[in-house]
DNA sequence: GTGAAAGCGCTAACAT
DNA sequence: ATGTTAGCGCTTTCAC
């Protein structure tokens, strides 16, 4: 009877199947539930016997497999991601610190990028596919009505730094939006800009919006009457237009806004190079983000910082989070005003 | 009998455990492999049975487990890739276009991110149990003996922008490192420029080496005696540091050659900020890749290019390749010179 | 074209 | 501490 097994084993095979915990089992003399528990960390074994286990393993080069494992427990240990096209590198430092992290949580990522700045259903239906532990859009949108799934199927759904459009409660992390805009805001006046106009993102965006919102507010509770601005795309062509915009009003603005600093970092060049302007004497540039490039000579860009690791930090809770109490905790981290050169006026 | 398969049912779970093909099937009346054949393209399945079960999964929200289906095809469609920790704004585009072509092919990306700039073998070992169908290191190490390992398994590995430091042939998909160096060489001595100095990478890196010999090779043919260099890292700080070494040296540098865009932009700031050297004509600055900010006007930055998507075709041709003989490809593809105002002297 | 049955490689009771 | 057993959710023969 039992060599009938071994009979029909030798099925089609293109790749030299990997051993499994049957064949380590064989080899070192043990059942395939005590090769199991050798590789399971806190698992009732004797040391000799994990010893022994361990030492076919080698031998056969033998890995877990883990796909196996997930099919089991129900969960994958894989947080999926989803990054909207952008060339913003907050998000490629975003992305690195959350792997790492997730790496030391025995947790890894997979990463969907969406393009063309459209809904990412397509992709989030295809994450949930595998099982994901954890969902989490970087730059990318959803639909409602999956998002509403997720929520049933019991996936966190986490929003990094945006919040979903539509009115309901998912989780998300997001900077101090509404400090940091009012901060900047603030500061431009305080430096003697009496001219200062906004440069911002989608208007559906609520990150945008918030910015916006509050930066306008604060000047127009000082008097300072009609605001320009120009409401574009993130990224830097649409910015480079939107600067050129504000910079061919009459009067020209004397201080401008951007709400991230990579598109601000565009709008100073344009600026500088195109219009020839004195950055700082001649006209203030904000943005917001603090990503490393802000800090550089070439920029020296003064914003409002979004701090990588707490908010990663914070992901890193929800992610965690079985409770499934805080699946639509709105968390915002605090930041700083970054006062540079980009709105020194000495 | 059949009752207490439902009564034996209810076990403990944590999370509303997802609807099963299973459950599909009883919903509309047919048996779970024909719930499988309706979501496998090409099956044959009737019209009207498709229909039906299309219907019932759309009821109760049905998803296919990939991760069973996986284990049972034994392979994952998942691509795993070990991401060195880096700035470099190179990796973080390569990414992207990456991930679109795989999600086009079906595919998905397990992203790592080494750390510390050790090597990788940790994290490959980790992806290696997902049962990756291929592993794609980005701009870190692994260790021979594993990717011999990777090898004997069948799993394609494969280097980007880098060729592995030891002297087995391993799939890679690099730049023209040496063309490109040469043309940089050739460009700063048509430019007048008389001592040029070059600013790399590690010596154990391959991708510096060919890089630095190449360009030191044209120089030195040209008889221009010793060449200043500093051997230092690929990332800011290190670069910033080797950046003025170079720049304290008497006599002065009159061009500097650096490995990458990336530090390149550095070394232009340090020159032009620290320095007060103007770009060009007093000193001229080069780099390679190509990179989007390269072509920024705060840097207009001369360079040769790595052209991503071209690199990524190959890479998909590489990871498509069941066949098993390109394994060992080393695949140069080309670039050309980007003629920027860091090296125009009037 | 469809259903029954046999697993993929593993974990988790349940015995012993 | 260890082996036995029963699946996880799917794909894939194999009959019909």
């Amino acid at each position: 009877m039992k060599d009938i097994k071994d009979v029909t084993k030798p099925l089609k095979r293109t790749r030299p199947s990997p051993p499994s915990a049957h064949d380590v089992a064989r080899l070192a003399g043990v059942s395939q539930a005590a090769v199991s528990r050798a590789f399971t960390p806190g698992a009732s074994i004797a040391k000799t016997t994990r010893e022994r286990v361990m030492l076919a393993a080698d031998e056969l080069g033998y890995r877990p497999n883990l796909l196996a494992r997930s099919l089991i427990r129900g969960v994958s240990d894989l947080v999926g991601i989803v990054i909207g096209n952008t060339r913003n590198p907050f998000f490629f430092v975003a992305l690195e610190e959350l792997s790492a992290r997730l790496s030391r949580a025995g947790k890894h990522i997979l990463v969907f990028t969406a393009e063309g700045g459209e809904n990412a259903d397509v992709q989030v239906e295809d994450l949930l596919r595998y099982r994901v532990d954890a969902l989490l859009l970087m730059s990318a949108n959803i639909s409602q009505p999956l998002a509403e799934k997720c929520r049933r199927d019991g996936i966190p759904l986490i929003f990094f730094n945006r919040r979903p459009r539509w009115d309901i409660d998912f989780a998300s992390v997001t900077g101090a939006n509404v400090p940091g805009a009012e901060a900047i805001a603030r500061h431009l006046l305080e430096q003697g800009y009496r001219r200062p106009a906004y440069l911002g993102g989608p208007l559906d965006s609520p990150t945008n919006n918030e910015r916006q919102a509050a930066f306008l507010g604060v000047l127009q509770a000082e008097g300072l009457g009609e605001i320009p601005r120009v409401n574009g795309h993130f990224e830097r062509a649409g910015a480079i237009e939107a600067a050129r915009t504000l910079l061919r009003l009459d009067p020209q603005p004397d201080a401008i806004f951007c709400a991230s600093d990579f598109i601000a970092m565009a709008t100073l060049e344009v600026a500088r190079f195109e219009f020839g302007l004195d950055i700082g004497r001649q006209i203030g540039i904000a943005g917001f983000d603090d990503i490393l490039e802000a800090s550089w000579p070439s920029f020296d860009l003064t914003t409002y910082s979004q701090p990588v690791v707490p908010m990663i930090d914070k992901v890193m809770e929800l992610v965690s989070d079985t409770s499934g109490e805080d699946l639509s905790a709105q968390i915002v981290v605090e930041g700083a005003l970054r006062k540079r050169g980009s709105t020194r006026r000495d």
